[in-house]
DNA sequence: TCTGGGGTCCTTCCGCCA
DNA sequence: TCTGTGGCGGAAGGACCC
């Protein structure tokens, strides 16, 4: 039975893409380095033992930044943006391919070692989980004048066994929920702890952008602007009954919720997936009559990964969608559910290509994808 | 020089059916 | 039989997150 306080940390690795690649090139450790593009710009090894990095100043193409170094961070660049875009900014800055099957080995790594200290884990992607430190031993003692040392031990212990294992360093927020502890983690980053209680709400939350707030994304932030809501202070000055009106019954109450700290969301340390999807955006734009053949291909492409990740995985799938951008940024899906689950590559395209039947294809396109939804183990 | 890829969840609408 | 209502699954789009 739950004894005290109820304490939930948030762990965040830092920078964690660059520095799983700092960690393999440890003579870009401090330069600026991009992660981002396609599978070419592989580091190329030299007949001296050196390597060779490409810059981002030659890149052409149409990917986005994924991670950047914080020295890169410090030219202006950061995640999202055009690699096109950063190359003006950055052209000197080492330019890296992503390679997900490392970045996934180190992240079994570290959580398997904040398992070592504290096994109530949630998941929340490659670089970051919440972890429900009320029950573990020492989580309720006060350590001399600290009435949260033993807390605060604890998240340092985490912080300490995730750098033996991995190398990697990460930011640790401890709060008494997972909206608190996700934006404590952010406050001293990179390397940092941070512990607080309802009693900081008003000093260390309040001051901060409502845009902070995991669920406020940027259109909400715009509308809130237009009300006159800047911080998560201004938000928690607004009365309930207000913010229902703006933003509707469920979006407005929680938008009072979070503003006072609250959230009672428990740490869910297991969920099945509920979808599995591939796509691509072209190298150019491409057009449904000029270019049938090349598009049929990559569709045909596409639904051969998307059954092998379902073969893989165990898994079979009722609902087949396509997804389409247009040369304008327009978006379109299309879904078909079918009798039986599927997860044969040739049954998931004849779908595909039902679904794609109904899209009006005047326009030029530059992404499809193909998703895979209705999960059920095979 | 336009803006990746892989996800989750929510809302709305629609047709079907009890 | 007509009308209304409410639940539900499926489809589409959108916001948000890493």
């Amino acid at each position: 039975m739950s004894r005290g306080r109820r304490w939930i940390a948030h762990l965040d690795m830092d920078a964690f893409y660059a520095s799983v690649e700092l960690l393999r090139y440890p003579e870009l450790k401090g330069q600026p380095v991009v992660i981002g593009g396609g599978r070419r710009h592989q580091p190329e090894l030299l007949a001296d033992d050196t390597r060779r990095f490409a810059s981002l100043r030659a890149y052409a193409g149409r990917g986005v930044i994924t991670t950047a170094t914080y020295a890169a961070r410090d030219l202006g660049v950061h995640s999202g943006m055009g690699l096109m875009k950063a190359s003006k900014l950055a052209p000197d800055a080492v330019l890296l391919p992503v390679d997900f099957d490392e970045y996934r080995r180190l992240s079994r790594a570290f959580k398997a070692a904040v398992a070592e200290v504290a096994p109530v884990i949630e998941d929340r992607g490659i670089d970051e989980i919440y972890i429900d430190l009320t029950e573990v031993p020492g989580a309720q003692d006060a350590v001399g004048h600290d009435p949260f040392g033993g807390v605060r031990a604890l998240a340092q212990e985490i912080r300490n066994n995730v750098l033996r294992r991995t190398g990697l360093t990460c930011s640790v927020g401890v709060t008494p929920n997972k909206l608190l502890s996700k934006i404590a983690s952010e406050l001293d980053k990179p390397d940092g702890l941070t512990v607080l209680t309802e009693a900081d709400i008003p000093t260390r939350i309040w001051p901060l952008a409502a845009r902070k707030v995991n669920g406020i994304g940027p259109k909400a932030a715009d509308k809130l602007l237009a009300l006159g809501v800047r911080t998560v202070g201004d938000l928690a000055a607004r009365p309930r009954a207000e913010l229902i009106e703006a933003f509707g019954r469920s979006y407005g109450a929680w938008l009072h919720e979070v503003a006072h700290g609250r959230d009672d969301r428990p740490v869910v340390t297991h969920s099945d997936p509920v979808s599995t999807s591939r796509e691509t955006t072209f190298e150019r734009n491409l057009h449904a009559v000029r270019d049938r053949a090349a598009l049929g291909e990559i569709l045909t492409r596409l639904c051969t990964q998307v059954a092998l990740d379902l073969q893989r995985k165990g898994w079979r799938a009722r609902t087949i969608g396509i997804k389409l951008r247009f040369e304008d940024f327009k978006t379109v899906t299309r879904d078909l559910t079918l009798p039986e689950p599927v997860a044969d590559g040739a049954d998931i395209r004849r779908a595909a290509g039902e679904c794609l039947k109904r899209v009006d294809l005047t326009r030029s396109l530059r992404l499809l994808g193909v998703r895979a939804s209705s999960l059920t183990r095979g």
